[in-house]
RNA sequence: GCGAAAAUAGCUCAGUUGGUAGAGCAUAACCUUGCCAAGGUUAGGGUCGCGGGUUCGAGUCCCGUUUUUCGCUCCA
């Protein structure tokens, strides 16, 4: 575990060593849980996207793509049941370090009062029989008006407090009324916190003609309330699917390890519509297609997992997590749920159109079920490169050459050198090949730069001349370029170069001219969807 | 959110009882070598996370704060 977490600690400063993620706002001290991604996590990012899109749309004829507004009307958090499920007043107790919500607690102690004042009552109608005037006693027992007056006064200072929103109120109120943990029994509080999970802004620019709206905590939504815009455009019919990749901000409380959890960050959802039904049929094909989807890229099918949910969404029928094993664990990368019709059903109500689909094999109109996948694109890219980032010990011979000059030295210590490699899916890695002059004198720059200039408009290259080609090699190792091209003397002659192969270091000639189709064979997208 | 630890060059770190910063690697230029990194010469790069305080003097001691990591808590 420990050795784990050394490795994640590598791979995070390896990312940013080599311009894969930075922290955000770095010179400023960072901001917390949001990161920025660098020329080569870019590129990397955009690659997995284009993945994603790829298989969803292209091998789909019934999956088609948009793209969503960030802003979105503000009714629709109060249909998908973000607004009221995250507007909680939390408050903490320090000692027992267990959380509640402070309205809750200061309801307990309302009701604390009536019980006593029932109390009260009962034991008065025992002593005095059928003689007892309930209501009179109510009235004028002072035990009970007592009680009746503090409850009164409570209710009316706690009503105001929730309805100014004034948190400092209600933590005033349960300090007043000596409220305590019910774990530890004290009353050691911080403060209360409205924990709202929706980042909100304004729109419009005048302050009072201005409406609160939200930035989405899931691009999900944007794709069912265009529901009927797709379908009838596209003349789509069920089971059919629309694919989104979009950013999405959620305001969480603990965000943290590294870009797993952020506050900023991107999702890739697929939301398919189905016959109700038929969900838990789409459901297992679906699953089963996405595992094939992930364990194509070759990082290992042993990294891998389905984590079924025991525990379901009050919307949900099935659930399951697609897990992978991070240095930290096996960790959700993607959701697969059966959300039932419980988003359009609740889009209809709240809108008041009718979101149906008309099914003329059956005669009949439905609201359409859900079968959501839901990838997270930055637990994507962390998964990839914790799968691809390996360290292996590569003995070398000392120094260039200089070992013939030592043979009175027996046997020269061979230099331990780690070798830090990405072994990224070549598909996906950021630069894809880098060509190399042997020298860089003799004219091999200049036929070098004649190769790159002819690949560089179908793959993203890199030139470089400088230090020793070992050295090149590892620096290309270390953003995952899967192929170098090496130009040396004999090219000028023969027209030939070496590539040589990022994982096993392993070197082919080949004629200049089939480069192109030897590069592209092994960068075919084509190749991969097929294994899906 | 609570608790703990950390923060010094791009990276990894050193910095001795407080006396205004160093190393290795990396980067850039030139020379040399040339198929698996670390030859030579030179250069750039740090108000030691930030803000206060103590002191003649703070990277070093104290307080606050920010960020990160870990544990707990919470959670799509």
């Amino acid at each position: 575990m420990a050795q784990q977490e050394e490795v994640f600690k590598k791979l995070i400063s390896h990312c940013k060593e080599y311009g894969f993620v930075f922290p955000s706002s770095e010179i400023y001290d960072g901001l917390g849980a949001v990161y920025d991604y660098g020329q080569n996590g870019v590129e990397l990012k955009n690659n997995i996207k284009k993945y994603w899109w790829d298989s969803m749309t292209l091998l789909n004829e019934n999956v088609v793509g948009i793209d969503s507004a960030i802003f979105m009307h503000p009714t629709i958090w109060k249909a998908s049941g973000h607004v009221d499920a995250f507007n909680d007043p939390l408050i903490d107790n320090k000692d027992s370090k267990k959380r509640y919500r402070a309205d809750v607690l200061i309801e307990e102690q309302i009701a604390k009062y009536e019980d006593k004042i029932n109390k009260e009552t009962e034991k008065a109608a025992k002593r005095f029989g059928e003689a007892f005037d309930e209501q009179k006693f109510r009235e004028t027992n002072p035990r009970v008006l007592e009680n009746e007056a503090k409850k009164e006064a409570l209710h009316t200072r706690f009503a105001k407090a929730l309805n100014d929103g004034n948190l400092e109120e209600l933590r005033q109120i349960i300090i007043d009324e000596e409220i305590v943990c019910p774990v530890s029994g004290t009353r050691n509080w911080t403060e209360v916190r409205q924990f709202n999970l929706m980042f909100s802004t304004e729109m419009g620019s005048t302050a009072d003609g201005a409406t609160k709206i939200y930035l989405r905590p899931e691009t999900a939504q944007g794709i069912f309330v265009n529901f009927l815009n797709v379908q009838k455009s596209g003349r789509m019919k069920i089971p059919f699917g629309i694919a989104q990749i979009g950013k999405a901000f959620r305001n969480e409380i603990v965000a943290r390890q590294f870009i797993f959890r952020m506050r900023e960050f991107e999702q890739m959802e697929m939301q398919f519509f189905v016959r109700p039904g038929e969900e838990l049929a789409w459901f297992e094909k679906w699953k089963q297609t996405r595992m094939r989807w992930h364990k194509a890229l070759g990082l290992g099918d042993k990294k891998y997992r389905f984590h079924d949910h025991d525990k379901l969404a009050h919307y949900a029928n099935a659930a399951t997590d697609i897990e992978f094993e991070m240095p930290f664990g096996f960790k959700e990368v993607e959701g697969i749920h059966s959300r039932t019709d419980f988003d359009l059903s609740s889009h209809e109500k709240f809108s008041g159109k009718r979101i149906q689909f008309f099914d003329p094999e059956l005669n009949q109109s439905y609201v359409p079920y859900v079968i959501e996948t839901s990838i997270g694109v930055d637990r994507m890219f962390l998964s990839v490169l914790a799968g691809a980032y390996s360290e292996e010990v590569a003995s070398t011979s000392s120094a260039t050459g200089s070992s013939a000059a030592e043979v009175t030295a027996p046997v020269a210590e061979p230099v331990e050198a780690t070798r830090v490699v990405l072994k990224i899916p070549p598909v996906l890695a950021p630069v894809k090949l880098a060509v190399l002059p042997l020298v860089k004198k003799d004219g091999l720059p200049e036929k070098a730069r004649e190769i790159m200039d002819n690949l560089k408009f179908e793959y993203h290259c890199q030139y470089d001349e400088k230090d020793s080609i070992g050295k090149r090699y590892r620096r290309q190792d270390a953003i995952g370029t899967p192929y170098c091209v090496t130009v040396d003397h004999d090219s000028l002659v023969d027209n030939q170069v070496t590539i040589r192969y990022r994982d096993t270091m392993q070197q082919e000639r080949v004629p200049v001219a089939q480069l192109e189709q030897i590069i592209a064979e092994k960068l075919s997208m084509k190749n991969l969807l097929k294994t899906i």
